[in-house]
DNA sequence: CTGAAAGCGCTAACAC
DNA sequence: GTGTTAGCGCTTTCAG
């Protein structure tokens, strides 16, 4: 067989097809297949027919064409800056899971923090493929993005944007208010020298350094605080780690901005011989699924991921009775709880309370 | 002001906007704006009139015309059990890395086993809104997802499959290869009581579990499985390890059939007050990003994830030189690594080589 | 070199 | 009840 230029696509299934089959018009069928049938009402003989004849001939609708007539395009989309992240890949895991029940699927925008950045999203943009757009994460260092985002017509939603983008819905978690939890709890087991490792650059993680020192400054307890620069993976925890331990007088407890440095913590420690709780204690902040498995189990904060998730899908494809306007405002706020395992114990030279 | 029943959308500017501002037909807009110079010549006057009244009404081409039209959608569709898997994000993220490299979007089609789970991706399908498909992982559990992959007018390559899918593409591991150097290295510390933990139902840990029967079979060395049902979770690995721990002569080194199943094996033992690698070693298979930093890091097998995604989104797209029925009968196989790390050492008992 | 016209598959007025 | 018609935004012959 020679090679032809252009492969001839067995050819798809369209309306006409079934009108033909079914001997009526185009227009029938599609007010059949669409059950348009309270406005209009269609014989029960042709409806048999053509649906008959729509089943026979194994019909697909063809999503563009209805795009064109302006259809949503029933996509979402998600912009994460690391789906590697176990945190994001489970809001991901969730956003999809509500998606989907409002038949919805999920484009992947990528951002990771390449040269190319903004490109990769600026390009899902600029195809408007998508109903709306949902970010994960902090974008403020894209602001090429979140202009794009502006102009752009499909609806945006912040989710752990960790601060306000002007014009645009977010939906965040009370950072403070999950600091100060784990504060309290290391208080209350009779901590003072307390640690805190995370980067003060990037949303939710810069607020929680904020609060951290807020908590600790108005007590007037010492704080050290690592890492203005430490990225949120397990290697910098574990830098973290050896940092603190290499100080005069190192903490007793260490709170991680997330559980992933969390887990370079622990692994830093046993690397440095010291045992967790015991000459460390440590608190992480977003329960992924794993925490619970670490060595020892993680002592983290955990979001009301699931219920975050759906709120921002319902500011994003709108809510009924929330008008788009209104939207675009909202800002919702969701409170954390703190989770104790095993990671956290009063300190060595602890003798009960005072 | 008045609430409308529809909102006024700020219309979209199309090329007949274009058209009506530079004064030419639509047609012409259209050449210039695709650049079609090579087969027909066009003024450079009117060219450069034309782009400025695009750039000068901020023209973005409407992606659903075009794919009318024949032109592809961009959009690969990655079908995905469970995103929160780490060894599965990581693929995702790859995939969508080299996808972007062909400006292509990824659409997320999580599996996800729960009821409604073949409908969920028989939507995506249906919607055909993909120009190919990418499985990640075993879906032979889904037969209707298979059935409608056949009947898909779109290219399908399943990744990580662990099992051939007559008439669709596959790029897998050498799973054998990989539980062989596992074993090897297990037994080069002097090891004999050696466990497996993983079920023997899905693709690729149904592999790794035959290779490792097959392989001790070989050799007359006694057998320790664990897990005909064990699920792909830390906690079944925790269940698995006090399950071994409980036999009468316990094995000294566990092989996992996943690093999550190995995070639990660890958290596990060390819940049972064993040290790893000093009282039992063990070894994972993935070689996920965290675990370097499991406690102690994780001896485990590397795939070539990279290279693999690679290939199958060639398979997927069409590589140069690859005709389409040739590539739907493909079955790449690459070969892992051991990564050597800290949870795996000789026994107690072993005092040298005999 | 450029314009006119057809049509991708579908929906929605508007006829009859 | 059903058919006719127009048109969504775009590409692509085919005429000039």
């Amino acid at each position: 067989m020679a090679a032809r230029p252009f492969a001839t696509e067995p050819r798809e299934v369209t309306m006409n097809d079934i009108a033909r089959a079914a001997g009526v018009a185009r227009s029938t069928v599609s007010r059949i297949l669409n059950d348009v049938s309270t406005n209009v009402p269609v014989a029960p003989e042709t409806r048999a027919r053509v649906l008959e004849a729509a089943r026979g001939l194994g019909y697909r609708p063809n999503p563009q064409a209805r795009a064109l007539r302006g259809a949503p395009t029933m996509l979402l989309g998600a912009i994460v800056r690391d789906i590697t992240d176990p945190f994001f890949a489970g809001a991901i895991e969730a956003l999809s899971t509500v998606a989907r029940a409002r038949d919805y699927n999920i484009v992947l925008g990528h951002a990771h923090a390449q040269a190319n950045e903004a490109l990769a999203l600026a390009a899902m943009l600029e195809a408007r493929q998508c109903d709306a757009l949902v970010l994960l994460g902090d974008m403020r260092d894209q602001p090429a993005l979140i202009e794009d985002l502006r102009l752009s017509r499909a609806p945006a939603v912040a989710l752990w944007q960790g601060t306000e983008l002007p014009g645009i819905a977010a939906v965040d978690v009370d950072n403070r208010c999950g600091i100060e939890q784990a504060l309290a709890h290391l208080r209350s087991l009779g901590h003072h020298r307390i640690a805190f490792v995370g980067s003060r650059l990037q949303g939710d993680i810069r607020e929680r350094r904020e609060a951290f020192v807020g908590a600790l400054a108005l007590e007037g307890q010492p704080i050290e605080l690592v890492g203005l620069e430490v990225a949120n993976t397990p290697a910098d925890g574990v830098a973290a780690v050896r940092a603190l331990m290499a100080l005069e007088l190192p903490p007793t407890a260490v709170v991680a901005s997330t559980d992933v440095i969390a887990a370079g913590i622990l692994h830093g420690a046993a690397g440095l011989g010291l045992r967790v709780p015991d000459d460390l204690s440590v608190v992480g902040f977003d329960d992924i699924a794993m925490a619970a498995y670490f060595v020892p189990a993680l002592t983290t904060i955990r979001m009301p991921t699931d219920v975050m998730v759906a709120a921002a899908l319902d500011l994003a494809l709108g809510a009924v009775g929330v008008s788009p306007d209104a939207r675009s405002k909202e800002h919702r706020v969701f409170r954390p709880d703190l989770i104790v395992r095993a990671s956290t114990a009063p300190p060595r030279s602890f003798k009960g309370p005072a």
